[in-house]
DNA sequence: GGCGTTTAGTTCAGCGCGAAACCATTCAGT
DNA sequence: ACTGAATGGTTTCGCGCTGAACTAAACGCC
C-alpha cells in the first residue's frame, strides 16, 4: 500500500535533507558570529533597508518572510532592544505598527553584508557549476510553487 | 572588494534558501501531526531501529545525525518519558550510555513511517523528475563533501 | 600505582520560535 | 448608530536546541 523510496530516491532524499540542514546550521553560524544576530533577524533588515521609507507593517514583514506574527513581534522586540529598528504608530490604522530601519540599524546590515555574502559564495554559489545553480534554481521554484500557501504566511 | 551576487545567484540563493526552509516546516508539521514528534527524534528512531540489537551508544547517534551530545541528552529523555527508548549502563565503558529502541518504539515507528514517506513524496520526490531528483542529489553531494566536518560532529 | 589529561555524558541558562489566549481597533449588516 | 465578527499585534507558555560549566570514568606517562 505504501509507496515505499526506492533507492534513488532515498539517497537523493537523504543527501538533499542533510546538505539542507547543514548549510542552514553553517550560514547560521557565520552570520551569528560575524553579526551577532540570527539569520531571520537579518532578513527583517534586509526586508526593511530595500522597503520605501525603510518602512514596514508587522504584517507585511510576517508576510515576506512568510512566518507567524508572533515571530516578528518578538523580532522586532529584539532589534529594538538594539536601537536597529523602532516601532512607530500606524496612521491611517491604529491597530497597526510599522517597523523602522534606523540610521544604526542600516549600518550594522552595511557592515554585515559582505560577511555574509562570503559565507553564501563559499559554503554554496561558488561550490556549483553555472549549469548547477540554474538547475537549483529550477528544482527550488518547482517546490516553492506547490509549497508557498495562496495567501502567504498568517 | 566584496563579490556580490549576480542576478542569477541572486534567485537561485533566494529561491533555494526559501524552498528548503518551507519544505523543512512543512515536513515538520507532517510528522508532528501524525507522531507527535519533532523529525530530529524520528530520525534517532530510525537510526537506533537499523543498529544492530536496535542499539546505539549516545556517542554514535550523535556522530550519525551531526549533532550536540546535549542534543541527544534531552531527546533521550523525551523518548524515554515516552517509553520509546530506554538506557543501558555501557559494560566495556563505564563512562558511556547504550540508547535502546524499545518494542513501543519500533511500532511506534513502524505506524509513523508510511505516513511520512507520503509526506516526503507528496512534497519532494514527486514533485520532481528523476533527472532533477538525480541532479538534486548531485549537487547535494557536492555540498556535503564541503560542509561535512572531517570528524563527524563535534 | 598515582596524577594530570582526555573523553562520555548530563545539567543549566538562555535563545528563537509557535500555539493559543488575549486586547484593541475596524468593519459589516441591520 | 449599534452590535457582532474579523483583523492587527502582543503576551504567555512550552518546546527543541546550543554553549558552557560540570561530574565521572578511562587513558597516558612517569
Amino acid at each position: 500500500m505504501t509507496r515505499w523510496l526506492n533507492d534513488d530516491e532515498q539517497r537523493a532524499w537523504r543527501a538533499f535533507g542533510l546538505a539542507s540542514r547543514l548549510l542552514t546550521d553553517r550560514l547560521e553560524r557565520d552570520l551569528l558570529a560575524g553579526a551577532g544576530m540570527p539569520p531571520t533577524y537579518y532578513e527583517l533588515l534586509v526586508l526593511l533597508s530595500e522597503a520605501p521609507e525603510r518602512t514596514m507593517r508587522m504584517s507585511e514583514l510576517a508576510h515576506w518572510t512568510n512566518s507567524k506574527p508572533s515571530r516578528i513581534s518578538h523580532a522586532v522586540n529584539k532589534l529594538e532592544e538594539k536601537g536597529w529598528v523602532r516601532r512607530e504608530h500606524c496612521v491611517d490604522d491604529r491597530r497597526g505598527w510599522l517597523a523602522v530601519l534606523t540610521d544604526d540599524g542600516l549600518a550594522a546590515l552595511r557592515a554585515t553584508a559582505p560577511r555574509h555574502v562570503a559565507s553564501v559564495r563559499e559554503h554554496l554559489i561558488d561550490l556549483l557549476t553555472p549549469e548547477q545553480l540554474r538547475q537549483l534554481e529550477d528544482i527550488s521554484q518547482v517546490l516553492l510553487d506547490h509549497l508557498i500557501e495562496p495567501g502567504g504566511a498568517q
